[in-house]
DNA sequence: CAATAGCCCTGGTGGC
DNA sequence: TGCCACCAGGGCTATT
């Protein structure tokens, strides 16, 4: 999410008020709705209005009332080309703009997700609608994590990725969280105490807020909406640290795999039995 | 209903 | 050095 919303700004410099006169959709595939065709056809001689963002999803309004909605997932890039740039050579659907740039959606694994819709129609679009809320937002507080985690068996880590309890927290975002919470990943949810829960909701907050700050954070692929990398990789606790030195204690990190994600966490300050080094 | 495995893709890398 | 299985920041779908 952090990634996402340094691409909001970037795109909200250069994309307000720009025109789009024609898109060249490279690989149909990806737009999930309507076909490529009246994708096409929609965003044909609009002007973009807006650059909003719901958890990872990206929404450029027009001024017909339509939105484009775009998913990144995991290597899908969305950015703003001057017209002298060499073409991206994984650029997959090409917006050609008033004035002769460019807003090229990239792809290497080709997983994004590309829609055209009305802004009554947002629903269509399952993980938009179903979406829960927000780190940062007013509606993610300790007491709604309280809520949703009582009683819940599956792992925590397992639940602060699940898109319908909280809107935007990736893999990197979920690992850092819980070493900051001093937490272990695979716990169960419902066997967080109240401290460690509100622990958690500060802990998500913090590094949604530090990874927005540092924008973003890049391994390999991921760019701004100008093209730019981000700083947060730097500043990673445990997240692709595996067997480097905990940060805070020094144990070295471990790397296992909690829901079916690769997960990295402390032995030490994430003790099964919690309280760690705190 | 809730949790988990499989799947969608391509390419860099770690291990042998 | 060369080869190749494995893994990757995500989420939908089917299955249990």
């Amino acid at each position: 999410m952090p990634e996402v919303e340094i691409i909001r700004r970037g795109l909200a410099e250069r994309l307000l008020g720009k025109r789009i006169l024609q898109t060249e959709v490279l690989l149909p595939r990806l737009v999930k709705w309507p076909d490529a065709e009246a994708f096409r056809a929609m965003a044909a001689g609009r002007t973009v209005e807006a650059v909003a963002r719901k958890g990872k999803y990206l929404l450029l309004g027009l001024d017909s009332g339509d939105q484009i909605v775009v998913h990144l997932r995991m290597t899908g890039r969305l950015w703003y080309v001057a017209q002298s740039a060499p073409r991206d050579p994984y650029a997959r659907v090409v917006f050609h703009l008033e004035g002769g740039d460019f807003l090229v959606y990239a792809d290497l694994r080709t997983l994004g997700t590309l829609y055209g819709l009305k802004s009554a129609e947002l629903w269509r679009i399952a993980g938009l609608a179903a979406m829960g809320p927000e780190p940062l937002s007013p509606q993610f507080t300790a007491a709604y994590l309280k809520e949703k985690l009582a009683g819940h068996r599956g792992k925590i880590k397992a639940f602060l990725l699940d898109q319908k309890k909280i809107g935007g927290i990736g893999n990197i975002y979920a690992d850092e969280a819980l070493h900051l919470a001093g937490v272990h990943p695979a716990r169960p949810g419902g066997a967080l105490s109240a401290a460690e829960i509100e622990g958690l909701h500060a802990a998500v907050n913090r590094v949604i807020a530090d990874g927005i700050a540092d924008g973003g954070t890049t391994f390999r692929d991921y760019r701004d909406g100008l093209g730019k990398e981000g700083a947060h990789q730097e500043h990673l606790f445990v997240y692709a640290r595996r067997g480097l030195p905990c940060k805070r204690c020094g144990a070295a990190i471990e790397k296992t795999v909690v829901a079916g994600r690769g997960t990295h966490f402390c032995p030490v300050c994430q003790r099964w039995e919690g309280k760690g080094c705190m």
